[in-house]
DNA sequence: GGAGTGACCTTGG
DNA sequence: GCCAAGGCCACTC
C-alpha cells in the first residue's frame, strides 16, 4: 500500500468520518478497512486528534468489547455521553451491541 | 537510526 | 464468562 505514513492517519480519519450517526464501529474494523496492520494505529491516531478535527466522530470508535477504551476518566465520561445522546444505548454492562448499532 | 510508547487484539487459564 | 500476558505496527523523541 501507499508507502506515505500520513495516509494511515488519513484513511482512519476518512473512514471514522463515514461513520453513520447512531453507529459504532471497532479499532479493529476500522484498521482492516484502512488496510493497517495493527489496531492500536488506530488508536494512536485518534489519540493524535485534535480538538481542532471536531467533525470526526471520534467517539464512534469504541474497543471490541463495544465498551469505550479508558483513556481518561473525562474522555470516557464525554464519549459515553455523545453516544447515548445519539440513540445508542449501552448494556448493563456498559457495553454496546453490535448486532444493532454495528456498522 | 534506535528505543520508548500507545484510546488494541488474540489466546490461554 | 472474566482476568492476565504476549504480540502486533506506526509514530515520536
Amino acid at each position: 500500500m501507499p508507502a506515505k505514513p500520513f495516509d494511515t492517519f488519513k484513511r482512519i480519519f476518512t473512514l471514522v468520518s463515514a461513520i453513520p450517526y447512531g453507529r459504532v464501529s471497532t479499532y479493529g474494523q476500522i484498521a482492516d478497512m484502512a488496510s493497517i496492520y495493527s489496531a492500536r494505529i488506530v488508536g494512536f491516531a485518534l489519540a493524535s486528534l485534535k480538538e481542532s478535527h471536531g467533525d470526526i466522530p471520534w467517539h464512534r470508535v469504541v474497543n471490541i468489547n463495544g465498551e469505550i477504551s479508558p483513556r481518561s476518566l473525562d474522555q470516557m465520561l464525554i464519549q459515553k455521553e455523545l453516544l447515548v445522546s445519539e440513540g445508542i444505548k449501552f448494556s448493563k454492562k456498559g457495553r454496546i451491541d453490535f448486532s444493532i448499532y454495528g456498522w
